[in-house]
RNA sequence: GGCCCCGUCGUCCAGCGGCCUAGGACGCCGGCCUUUCAAGCCGGAAACGCGGGUUCGAAUCCCGUCGGGGCUACCA
């Protein structure tokens, strides 16, 4: 049997990480096992689907590099991959059932559900014992799957193991609405049968609705999928990720700073590992040793600081010019207009500085800004901490000695410096700092000499004289 | 309430009866390096929820208990 795996997410919101996370796990067994991987749109709550919604769902995916087989957008041979395109199919099939004698119409009000639920928690049964009704009761309305009574449900989840479910705890549940659109389960189950899902992956938070699932599924007359429930992602409070926890969505993190393959990284650790001591590995890595038996069970913390460390750690992995073109959008953005060639050949040179410093794409344009401002900006804390007894001599004698230097370069600089020190026999920490803080206003940058190499010798002077004269 | 899932350092993961005086990573603390900040290197604190069994032996198996979570819609 060929491996078919889905993801099918609902655009009904921007997409957030928990979906993700279901999305990469599908991918990974589909590309470990050689399979298929399909990407279905689950729109059936055509009140709140929205086009945008999907877009930013795909684009997610390509972000990402989860590159879809069949689906939206590529096609396949199975038809429609939106299933607002196939509501006469899902119709058919619960007429079908209703004339089988599997299901039955409901015309009851939803007030009168509710009642009988009400009424079914004080007698302490449960609900289905007065939601289940006859097959002939009725010959409108929505229409409700028959739970068959005779035996339970058992099923052997690929991360839970063998699970169990006793029909009367099932209840009769609707799959065509009174409207004709069909529920999540009816279009869910039909498409997966019709498109030959090997394997379902999703959440954990489905796991009760796998036993109805499977129902539905021999009803139609198909062999159940094998069904893998994982972990919920949960809040750094541990509770479940929300609003509370600031943007969940993917789209935060893509405009964030974060690099796909970080986050690809991140996110697979997410209730899996790779082995017992590898945090750091590729997508072709997890790939090749993918395994749904080795997904965890218990529920997984967002940790943003660990995700912020990962994505630090490939910042750093980049070749420099990777790193340059990646952090270009970023320095353009946050220092709020384009920069000329020449600024650009400036940036590159000290790149490299700046890209083991960052753990964010969206630090890169503070690291730099000093370069590309005429006006200096101090900052005050930096000035007062750093600017003393000895300040103005340092930098009057770097001034005088920096104006030697006819090779204008780090190692020259460095070798003028140093003299500055030796001769007026202080320290690099006394002497060089009143200089960070006069060419980039702050005492936290680049390397010094790197910095003033990169910066030029005619503006290095002038800050510096600058800050004489502020000094006096 | 009912049904179901889960329970190892603060967090993620390893462990699937003896290799465990419980391992790795993030974070935290300390040190080294050092022109600042990072990075890097070295070291440290830090966990098997609790109670019973089973067994020569349990983090690992069983039962109970407590705790957390999910589902309980004509949402998905």
């Amino acid at each position: 049997m060929s491996v078919r795996v889905r993801i099918a997410p609902s655009p009904t919101g921007l997409i957030h990480v928990g979906n993700i996370r279901a999305a990469l796990f599908n991918w990974l067994f589909a590309r470990h096992q050689g399979g298929t991987f399909i990407v279905r749109i689950d729109d059936t709550d055509v009140a709140r689907s929205l086009p945008e919604y999907e877009r930013d769902i795909l684009d997610g995916f390509r972000w990402l590099g989860l590159d879809w087989d069949e689906g939206v957008e590529v096609g396949g041979p199975h038809g429609s991959y939106r299933q607002s395109d196939r509501f006469d199919r899902y119709q058919a099939v619960a007429h079908d059932l209703v004339s089988r004698g599997l299901a039955y119409f409901d015309d009851r009000t939803q007030e009168q559900l509710e009642a009988l639920r009400v009424r079914a928690q004080a007698e302490k049964r449960h609900p289905n014992f007065y939601i289940r009704r006859p097959l002939e009761a009725a010959t409108g309305g929505a229409i409700r799957f028959s739970v068959p009574q005779e035996a339970a449900v058992e099923f052997d989840d690929q991360v839970r193991e063998a699970m169990r479910f006793e029909p009367e705890t099932i209840d009769d549940f609707v799959i065509l609405r009174t409207d004709g659109i069909p529920t999540y389960h009816l279009a869910s189950t039909v498409d997966d049968v019709d498109y030959d899902i090997s394997h379902v992956i999703r959440g954990e938070d489905l796991l009760p609705s796998a036993p109805k699932h499977i129902l539905l599924t021999r009803a139609l007359g198909a062999t159940p999928p094998a069904y893998a429930h994982l972990p919920l992602i949960l809040g750094f409070d541990g509770k479940p990720l929300s609003k509370r926890h600031g943007d969940t969505s993917l789209a935060a993190y893509r405009h964030g700073g974060y690099l796909p393959e970080a986050m690809i990284n991140f996110m697979s650790l997410l209730g899996w590992s790779l082995d017992s001591d590898r945090t750091i590995f590729s997508r072709e890595e997890a790939v090749a040793v993918f395994d749904l038996a080795r997904v965890s069970k218990n529920p997984a913390t967002f940790d943003l600081d660990k995700l912020a460390w990962i994505n630090g750690e490939y910042i750093r992995a980049l070749a420099a010019p990777e790193f340059i073109e990646r952090a270009r959008p970023y320095l353009t953005t946050g220092l709020g207009r384009d920069l000329d060639q020449s600024e650009w050949a400036r940036f590159a040179a000290i790149a490299p500085l700046v890209q083991e410093r960052i753990k964010l794409l969206t630090e890169a344009p503070g690291q730099v800004s000093w370069l590309f401002s005429d006006v200096l900006d101090y900052d005050q804390a930096s000035w007062t901490k750093v600017m003393g007894d000895g300040s103005a001599e340092a930098l009057v004698e770097a001034v005088r000695r920096l104006e030697g230097v006819t090779e204008w370069e780090a190692g020259a600089i460095e070798v003028a410096l140093r003299a500055m020190l030796d001769e007026l026999g202080i320290n690099a920490r006394k002497g060089l700092q009143p200089l960070r803080v006069a060419v980039t206003g702050s005492a936290v940058s680049p390397p010094l000499f790197e910095s003033m190499a990169v910066l030029g010798q005619d503006r290095t002077l002038e800050r510096l004289q600058k800050a004489i004269d502020r000094l006096r």
